[in-house]
DNA sequence: GACCTGCATCGAAGCGCTTCGACGAACTGG
DNA sequence: CCAGTTCGTCGAAGCGCTTCGATGCAGGTC
């Protein structure tokens, strides 16, 4: 491996100029600033990570952590850690990720040992076991996802209330009077994970004040579990003629089934899934959606742990802005 | 933060045997490790990796270079990734996720810097450009797909040979005489990935000893791309009564779409993919499937990665046997 | 010309750990 | 009872980098 020393000798100075012309923390006169640049390229020199870190503390990484269990929708979580990746490489961080499976202990071990220098929490419950350690450590930290209290953390998460608002909304603007919302897992809501809550916390508040009727059945993915709910559903409110998916994995079944009970989406029906878009792109029918903009969650924890790591004091909570995007598979309620 | 003098002082010790107990690399005496430890829980020590790093040049990072590209499939991805952070973790690694848009120089800088002891490439192509990096660096590593020249490197994937050998097998057994393929996007095999071409070698083989007849198409995930090959393939092939999906979003469209032409499965036609079980089991029928041991290749990804640190010389392919579930989507061909 | 200023560079002191050689004490065998 | 082991521990060197004075030198000022 080239050190530091070599590079230096190469160059014919000292190594703590070869040091600041990386840095730049100090001015380095063009000359020799060429002059070392032209040698690292030559020896092909990397700093040693290890050494930078014990002698700057700072190790120029990021932890994310994830949450182990399944019943989380996958492609969203996927696209969220690739995007914090990615983002932080421009920042000239790298992405450990963390698998939930050690538990909330990881959030000490990995700040403890200045591992990283900061950690991104994916999938926080409301009253989440990992914030109580994020708060005795000193390390800045981004949550995706909202605590039940968020005093002192900084937070990013899509507006789920709003989310559910949108949606009431564009089906009660079509005429649509008795809906139904097809949630996420039981699991989900047993855990008391924020988003779930909150989305429906928009929908219920928005019916109310739409005087829309709202039927909510929590609903495993897969073909079995959304055929049983739908039954249920058509049982209790036979006129519901607008759905509500909150659980990507029984977009397609939904669809599927519908049309084998010859009920035309969006002649007869009309479903607004809550999902990805790409997801409401490949589906049977074009869905009509409110994105989950995974990417961008990604993105923005990013930016603002880096803030934080720069100096820059922000615990507060941003909330994305959900957009509709209207296609084929909603449309007027029938008469 | 805790240091090893502030432990050692704290247990009466020199640092050294601090270090010593923590390793176990000499005796210590059970009294004076049972005072160290005990110290180390109180103190709530934990070793600084960039100082560890340094000393012993070893980082107790794994890197896993994972490709950008979103035509593969995600959920198999995610599932690698998260067996190769969990398997790590138990043999007391850490992983790094690098996303390929660095390219390949990323396995440059994290090799050259000492950042990862180890890296595991996913999604390896027949002629990877990362390959040439990775001999030049005297680092382990462990692909996750088979190059076209796999001298010199471990390997670790499914026999897809074998995969696509299976699905043949099972549906010439069930008497199916004409069989279609719908194949993974054509970017895919564009690209030259290995796998889409050996699983492709093991249909075409297998066909011509059982003397059946095979279309294969290209196909994008997504209705409607499949909805048009679909098309193509009962238009060339009108006798068709066996299904080979290996793109794996295009199960649920293949079988939405048959339903809808009237075609009844299995009766009529019959349906083997090539997807993780969850897939299998969570569609509109339950799927005869080929499973992809997604979780099974990250974990040997790791175990090999972490024999040959440990010095251990492996350089050699290891091909998972791949496993048909019959289920509920193949049964006799119609007379 | 003496003085100050600012720029470019150097030397040296660590950062917190691992590891090697050394050393005393306790044990072994002849 | 002494040489030879083995065991448990210590001290010190050093891993490759950052960073803080210190220093030399050119240029400007009065």
């Amino acid at each position: 491996m080239v050190t530091l020393a070599e590079v230096a000798r190469h160059a014919g100075v000292s190594a703590s100029t070869v040091s600041y012309v990386l840095s730049g923390k100090r001015s380095i006169s063009l000359e020799t600033r060429e002059r070392v640049e032209a040698s690292i390229q030559e020896l092909g020199y990397h700093p040693n990570a290890g050494a930078r870190a014990l002698a700057s503390s700072k190790s120029n990484i990021v932890a994310l952590m994830m949450p182990l269990r399944s019943d989380m929708y996958v492609p969203v979580m996927m696209e969220i850690a690739i995007a914090v990746a990615t983002t932080a490489r421009t920042h000239g961080y790298d992405m450990l990720l963390l698998t939930g499976d050690e538990g909330a202990s990881a959030v000490r071990r990995v700040t403890r040992s200045g591992l990283a220098d900061a950690m991104i929490l994916m999938d926080v419950e409301l009253k989440d076991e990992r914030l109580p350690l994020l708060r005795e450590s000193d390390r800045p930290a981004v949550l995706i996802g909202l605590p039940a209290d968020t005093t002192g953390h900084t937070c990013v998460d899509l507006d789920f209330v709003a989310t559910g608002a949108l949606c009431v909304e564009h089906l009660a603007g079509l005429g649509h009077r008795d809906i139904a919302v097809i949630g996420e897992a039981p699991a989900v809501y047993e855990r008391h994970t924020g988003f779930a809550e909150r989305t429906l916390d928009g929908l219920r508040a928005r019916s109310r004040e739409l005087g829309v009727r709202l039927l909510h059945r929590p609903c495993e993915g897969g073909y079995q579990a959304v055929a049983a709910t739908l039954a249920r559903v058509f049982d209790e409110r036979p006129g519901t003629t607008g759905f509500i998916v909150q659980n990507e994995s029984a977009v397609e079944p939904l669809l599927g089934l519908l049309r084998q009970q010859g009920r035309a989406v969006p002649e007869d029906v009309s479903v607004v899934a809550i999902c990805p878009d790409q997801v409401a792109l490949q589906a049977s029918v074009r869905l009509t959606s409110v994105s989950i903009p995974a990417q961008e969650m990604g993105r923005q924890a990013v930016v603002r742990v880096i803030a934080k790591l720069a100096g820059q004091p922000e615990d507060e909570v941003a909330l994305l802005t959900p957009e509709l995007s209207a296609r084929a598979s909603s449309g007027p309620a029938p008469i």
